[in-house]
DNA sequence: CGGACAAGCTGA
DNA sequence: CAGCTTGTCCGG
């Protein structure tokens, strides 16, 4: 084989000559092909207009490889190079991403080693798109006056409520720019589009309105919406930041927030995180410092009371404490999260029972947080063998039993609620019982009883205090503040845990600040960068970018069972090792930016 | 991804 | 050694 050298040709090899029409760069929409190839824009195409559509991000049809794909123009006028030959478009399909969204999402393949495909999908229209009208813009907006005016006091305390409409008009004020705002889920983009569209701000909702959001209307929508289409950005806005629900499941495990920061970065807009429980990532992020005064902070919590579970002259979870509250009217939440851990799981993607790959048995969850088959013992890390996700839905918490002797102590009817038990009515004032999940599914709750809180605190992983004080965020926004007789009740055997605490005194701040010191001394996210590499070709891989990166690079590898934990001082580090490591032929999986670690 | 082609394996 | 499977490479 003689190797190619750009400007050279290969011996024997054929040269081709200059097409007429003017060259383009495709990449096909195929995953596993990440390199754009050169086509020609028909010569017919000059004579009837049709070749003025072609731009970058132009959604086209092409022959490739034997066959006809879909692919993305992502550049024009490109060198010809006489050594290949090259083919005509085949057909113009689409109005795609512009080309700022196409660097974008150049970026984010870089950022967490994924394919250009993969995020080009996420960028494009879900239906083909004739021609899009820009709209002028918007008349003179002081979106910083705005932002400062009206919204920073509210959206951070835990009032993020998405049926909060104090909330929904301070947003129509800063939205009369162009907007793009980010939220957590389907549900909630509908809800605030539509007090949005009730104050008087036209919105487009993504991706489902795409061309809207392509003529320049502020955008709302889930992680995806970081990709939209808008041509230029006032402001960008990322709802309840410390959401998982940014983070996708399946490699590459982008997050939409970190997309939106980045996106802001770019177009020089103000990027605004809020959140009741700040990530430290997002205090590091956003360009707006949004941290709430501690007396509008602590305003917004409810009360808090903290039962010390050592202190109790009985045994079991359900104490003299909580007896009174739970006996008055409701509605009433009762949280005990994977209580002696889930018995069969399975994956919150596709649905896939967990199931051991040698026997079939359902795969019980290690203390470790790994998988384990009880029949022959078999371990694996809890990943779905159909579809890589990392989130398991627990389908037998065990809170069956325990919602028995509550119904006994409360004297009432106790309803069962978990994350798939649709069509159980929560609007009542009775009492529910049921996992984290409960507190996603209802809208209100006048007081929220956490049976046992150290299953929180105790999780092994590095972000356990931020996630239990999300949850207990979470619990605040349902009750409402400590005036309209809102109420947490938190059962621990650590009643002087920070987190507890911080829930105590409505002062999410101190949280952060606790974190902060642990994670600088041990360089964990985000004072560093980390990516957990497995999968068959691991082994391989890892190889390959330890002899790559050497020993100066500052990038460590640690091998943690079957997989690796690969980190940095910083993305820029770890990536370009990571980026620059040959694929391995066996699979492979690299998340960036793990949080179940 | 999927076609092309090379290398490896099997059975007569 | 034909005929098939499996592996690797590469595409404009």
């Amino acid at each position: 084989m003689t190797e190619r050298l750009p400007g050279f040709e290969t011996a024997g090899g054929a040269q081709f000559s200059r097409p007429e029409g003017r060259l383009v760069s495709v990449q096909p929409d195929i995953t596993s092909v990440s390199r754009s190839f050169t086509y020609e824009i028909p010569k017919a195409w000059e004579d009837d207009g049709r070749a003025d559509q072609v731009a970058v991000g132009s959604m086209v049809r092409v022959d490739f490889s034997g066959r006809r794909t879909a692919g993305w123009v992502t550049a024009v006028d490109v060198p010809h190079d006489p050594s290949v030959e090259v083919r005509s478009l085949s057909k113009w399909s689409s109005v795609g991403p512009p080309a700022h969204v196409i660097d974008l999402a150049e970026w984010a393949a870089w950022r967490w080693a994924g394919r250009l495909a993969h995020f080009l999908r996420a960028a494009s229209p879900p239906k083909m798109v004739p021609m899009v009208r820009h709209a002028p813009p918007p008349a003179d907006v002081d979106v910083e006056e705005a932002y400062r005016s009206t919204f920073i006091e509210g959206v951070t305390t835990v009032r993020t409520n998405p049926t909060d409409t104090g909330l929904g008009l301070a947003l129509a004020a800063t939205a009369k720019g162009r907007a793009l705002i980010l939220v957590p889920t389907i549900s909630w983009r509908r809800r605030l589009a539509r007090q949005l569209r009730d104050a008087g701000v036209g919105v487009a909702e993504y991706d489902d309105q795409w061309e809207r959001s392509a003529s320049g209307a502020v955008t709302i929508g889930t992680r995806i919406a970081a990709f939209s289409p808008m041509p230029e950005l006032d402001a960008v806005l990322v709802l309840d930041e410390h959401d998982s629900a940014y983070k996708s499941e399946r490699t590459p495990s982008w997050n939409g927030r970190d997309v939106a920061v980045e996106r802001a970065r770019r177009s020089g807009a103000p990027c605004v995180l809020a959140s009741p429980s700040p990530s430290l990532e997002g205090l590091r992020a956003g360009n707006r410092s949004l941290v709430p005064g501690k007396a509008a902070s602590r305003a917004a919590w409810p009360h808090v009371k903290v039962i010390n579970l050592r202190m109790q002259d009985t045994p079991g979870l359900l104490t003299e404490s909580i007896v009174d509250v739970i006996r008055s009217p409701g509605p009433i939440a009762c949280v005990l999260n994977r209580k002696g851990r889930a018995r069969m799981l399975a994956c919150a993607y596709c649905g896939a029972l967990a199931a051991c790959e040698t026997c079939g048995g359902s795969l019980a969850e290690t203390d470790a947080g790994g998988l384990i088959c009880r029949r022959d013992s078999t371990t694996r890390p809890k990943v779905c063998s159909e579809c890589n996700g990392t989130h398991m839905k627990h389908l037998r918490p065990g809170i069956s039993r325990l919602a028995e002797d509550l119904a006994v102590l409360a004297k009432r009817e106790v309803t069962e609620v978990s994350a798939d038990s649709a069509g159980v009515d929560l609007s009542s004032n009775g009492l529910y019982i049921g996992t984290e999940a409960i507190l996603h599914r209802m809208d209100k709750a006048r007081a929220v009883v956490f049976l046992d809180f150290d299953q929180e605190l105790a999780m092994p992983r590095y972000r356990a205090a931020e996630d239990a004080f999300a949850l207990l965020a979470l619990a605040a926004r349902l009750t409402g503040p400590r005036a309209n007789g809102g109420e947490i009740y938190i059962q621990t055997r650590r009643p002087d845990d920070v987190v507890v605490q911080a829930a105590a005194q409505g002062d999410p701040g101190s949280v952060a600040t606790a974190q902060r010191d642990v994670r600088q001394v041990f360089q964990q996210p985000p004072y560093g960068a980390w990516a957990l590499v497995s999968g068959p070709g691991a082994p391989e891989f890892i190889d390959d970018a330890q002899t790559r990166s050497g020993v100066d690079s500052g990038v460590q590898f640690r091998r943690q069972d079957d997989r690796w934990r690969v980190s940095a001082a910083t993305h820029d580090v770890l990536l370009d090792v990571l980026n620059a490591t040959i694929r391995p032929a066996e699979r492979i999986r690299i998340e960036v930016d793990p949080l179940d670690i």
